[in-house]
DNA sequence: CTGAAAGCGCTAACAA
DNA sequence: TTGTTAGCGCTTTCAG
């Protein structure tokens, strides 16, 4: 029940019959002990239930710890604002350990930024990394250095196959295009479902949706082997090209309710469209809680929004490497699936 | 950027031209310093953006903190359970600085039980209390005492219309019950709804869940005019009654789809009749996530279940306390009524 | 009203 | 391989 611990390090080393130094050595590894007084310390430490006192520790070893955290830019009310909000209360909670925090941003359509990012926080001695990985080949070469230098890193967002990472937080991307699925179809007759998607310019650069995707397309094919599937790709600089592509689909189908649903985080697209033409009678879901999405929700043109704490898990990044750095241990799970929250124009305002 | 920051109150002194003793002093309002030093001292804490290390402080101070939680009883699995579990969180964090966390519990059917529990805590001299207020009129009294003898306290799960607590965490109930309805009816033809309850032997004791079938009921009047409310009661302690009261229910209600809610969290009575009876057609909508219930949702005896992270608003009133009696800071919002979370079969197993 | 000084529990040289 | 010691930044007597 009570965490105060009384006991000290000089409890342990009285008896233990040693000086604090050797308690000290023996706590972290540092310098040789004798096998016999670091066994009897272990044991002294057992017994008496020895807790150390990370404020007296923090105190005395005033090292100057940082941490980085490589995500993508972003404008006002984009994605990533959430996920810099996060950082911002994992900034709070590292401070008061003295661990400052920031952040270095790159563009996620070049390659070239992110390399940048990349070197600018190895050459900046970090003392852990929380990373967005957008580019899975410049990543693993990047995360494999952090390992040599024995740099603590933790994976948001998404994560790769590899295995030196300190921990994961993120969405299931794969249940969650099948849950967004469930929820699009909710048990109707559903005889076409309209995909949204981006269009990217450039190419080779890894769709970070297509995994929900797939989630969402195996939901359909199971529960509706006759739907069909309409692919319907939007310019994001374009809106224009947006409207009259959405024009298009709207003439060509006549089906009373239109199903449609978006992979990504910009279904606002979407409903600014349906807005703009006062159509109604349609069923659209789409994920993340932007604030235009939001708009979207209570206005009645996006029926449901999925969504994640990307700001929760951001923070928890940090703090988990705060506290690797300062206590020296690992968070409970290494990978870290975060709830995948349903939104609907009742419980919207009680989000964030 | 950085908030390990470097100036410390040596610094402030030599510049004050004071020593750090009277520093301090101005730091705590303790003992008498000159208007002069007092000023000078202000003045210099400005310029260099002086900023206390909480460590070093805590240290320092070596203060005995003591946390009490005051929650209802319960039986594993049951509601309170995931509240005790945020308590456990709460305690690791206030671990940290010494400050120990334990929770006194009472029978939330027995007012004396109730008493007992104020009492104890009040005797024992605690730095702060988390409460869960079943019983009004002696939560006040409670309160009342609490604040005379300056401890701060913060309200869970519910609270009280008057104004001294440091901070509340909780579900918003209206919100919450009319967010059920809307999920319960869909958008489909309800005409009648049921409303399972729990008989309570005591009188006089309040309905926690009123507030939420207000919102429920509001919900139905506003968007289903003509649709009729049946109440059924369940005695929690005889399952034979329950069945007999539910079998009752089905042989009157013919419709092709039945629609039933509960407000409370033990919609798995339902379920559990549903299943013995092997009864598919109905549509059922209840709240929290007890792992029966959730048995209930995967097994599909239950569509959906609002649910909310009282770990999470638990673990909040700790750290809100622990904050408090560390740097004095106060809770960003005093309210915090936490986001209902809507789970269904397919992102339950991500929740928790 | 104010300064000096002794710790709080721990880390990291430095000697031995 | 180990003990000793000087702090880390702050609080708190205790003199003055």
């Amino acid at each position: 029940m009570n965490s105060g611990s009384k006991i000290t390090i000089n409890d342990v080393a009285r008896a233990a019959g040693v000086s604090k130094g050797t308690v000290d050595r023996v706590l972290h590894n540092r310098g040789e002990v004798s096998a016999k007084s670091r066994e009897k310390i272990l044991q002294v430490i057992e017994e008496l239930g020895y807790r150390p006192n990370f404020y007296a520790s923090i105190l005395a070893m005033k090292k100057d710890f940082h941490i980085y955290c490589i995500i993508p830019e972003f404008n006002n009310g984009e994605f990533w604002a959430l996920t810099e909000k996060g950082i911002e209360q994992g900034r709070e909670y590292a401070g008061r350990f003295g661990i400052s925090v920031s952040t270095v941003r790159y563009d996620q359509y070049d390659l070239d930024s992110f390399q940048n990012a990349c070197e600018k926080v190895l050459s900046s001695g970090p003392s852990g990394v929380v990373i967005a990985p957008m580019f899975r080949n410049e990543t693993l070469k990047f995360v494999k250095e952090l390992s040599e230098m024995r740099v603590p890193y933790v994976y948001i967002d998404s994560k790769l196959e590899e295995d030196g990472y300190l921990a994961y937080y993120g969405m299931p991307m794969y249940q969650s295009g099948y849950l967004c699925a469930d929820i699009l179809a909710d048990g109707r007759d559903v005889d076409m479902v309209h995909v949204i998607r981006i269009a990217r310019d450039k190419k080779g650069l890894s769709d970070p949706t297509i995994t929900r995707r797939t989630g969402l397309l195996d939901y359909i094919s199971e529960h509706y082997p006759e739907c069909r599937i309409e692919n319907t790709f939007l310019d994001p600089r374009d809106k224009a090209a947006r409207y009259a592509v959405l024009d298009e689909l709207f003439e060509k189908d006549k089906s009373p309710v239109k199903y449609i649903v978006m992979c990504n985080s910009r279904v606002h697209f979407v409903a600014d469209y349906l807005r703009d033409r006062n159509i109604g009678n349609c069923r659209v879901v789409g994920f993340d809680v932007l604030e235009r999405n939001l708009a979207a929700l209570r206005d009645g043109y996006v029926q449901a929004l999925i969504a994640q704490h990307s700001d929760k898990q951001a923070a928890a990044a940090i703090s988990a490497i705060t506290d690797y750095l300062i206590m020296h241990t690992v968070p409970q799970k290494k990978d870290n699936y975060t709830q995948m929250d349903i939104l609907n124009k009742y419980n919207c305002d009680y989000y964030l």
